[in-house]
DNA sequence: ACATGTGAACTGCTTCACAGCG
DNA sequence: CGCTGTGAAGCAGTTCACATGT
């Protein structure tokens, strides 16, 4: 399959997102520009962005919700359950381990570890903080795909090789460092103080 | 001054980030090409970002870090100190409250709100969790130009509205929504889903 | 000699406009 | 007729290559 850009990737889970709430409401027929509409963007765009997987709609008519909701969810990946483990027991990673977005799209978060003693063994609810020690072991064991890191920065890429070493398929990144990663393993990045910087610098040359 | 792109913005955070790491070793030069090393980017890309901005090196030498470091907090918005406050007191409200990163770059938050009664009042430490009802009145008593939103999707938008009425400068939006404010306000999203979705399209189609 | 700064070439994403089909 | 699907055009961001200055 050709490269599919960035900036598609993050409209397919737009458009989803938008799916699921009016098929929710009984909608069951949309259109381009309706996709549109949310989003900010034009409805060319996003016939662009479904073509590079074919074609979903009928012409004269738009698209129908199910169907079109059902071929992005496999598209992005979720038509299975993706087994999700969060490293660094830490304010971060007790807010992850507990977001209800993830559930909601079939990600299933099962391990939370930690290095430091006082945490290790904490009752979380769902779930125990485990030992950061047992991670390679655990990853095979759970068949681990994802690994969120919510560490600090000077231990993130230690982490980040020892997880790529046991297997996982993809990190997304919450230190505040650029991680390197073998091109087989996905890797995502967010790095609030650099969003927060984004908005001053915005801010700052808006004329406010 | 023209029109900068998103993601050069974001490559200038990066390069202020590793300045001020080699600038902590006492290091005092360096070069586009040090730059370009960390983030996976180019030496012209580098150059080609700061030129935007004016000239900051020389040639043949590199450039200084102290300068670079500071002309790019100049750029960034970062001369002077931000007041921030946090909208919503759940899990991803504590985390951000918490969150070191913020402090280091001069962003203040100074202030949580929250609707539930439960949680009004409670002690986080250095900061107490302060009644939505006050948002606008407090916002403008304590010059709050940043508003980080952290409350549930069906939510985000009213907040948004009132905090824009209210003077906000700029939003960061964690809520699984799209937002619409006022061109002269400055927002920006970070969707985890989002992200793991992202993750979990690279692993599907990277033969994985 | 060396590394910056920058116009020019290139690549790739977005927008346009219309043919195609229900 | 209406809305999709798509080649072509337009535009923005990246890379190249070299002139420039130290």
């Amino acid at each position: 399959m050709r490269r599919i850009a960035e900036s598609t990737v993050r409209r397919l889970s737009l458009y989803l997102s938008f799916l699921e709430e009016i098929e929710a409401q009984g909608v069951t027929t949309t259109s381009s520009d309706d996709l549109a509409h949310l989003g900010g963007t034009t409805s060319a765009q996003v016939r662009k962005d479904l073509s590079f997987f074919g074609s979903f709609g009928k012409r004269g008519l738009g698209y129908s919700v199910p169907e079109l909701s059902s071929r992005l969810r496999a598209i992005l990946g979720l038509g299975r359950q993706w087994r999700v483990c969060i490293i660094g027991a830490g304010r971060i990673g007790a807010a992850l381990t507990g977001y209800a977005g993830f559930v909601e799209r079939g990600f299933i978060v099962s391990g939370v570890y930690d290095s430091d003693p006082a945490k290790i063994g904490t009752d979380w609810g769902d779930l125990i903080v485990a030992d950061e020690a047992n991670l390679e072991q655990d990853i095979a064991a759970n068949n681990y795909q994802i690994a969120v890191l919510a560490v600090p920065a000077d231990a993130a890429q230690k982490l980040a090789d020892r997880v790529v070493r046991a297997g996982i398929k993809g990190i997304l990144n919450f230190a505040p460092v650029q991680l390197a990663v073998p091109p087989h393993v996905a890797l995502r990045a967010v790095n609030m103080a650099m969003e927060l910087e984004a908005l001053t610098f915005a801010i700052t040359n808006n004329g406010a």
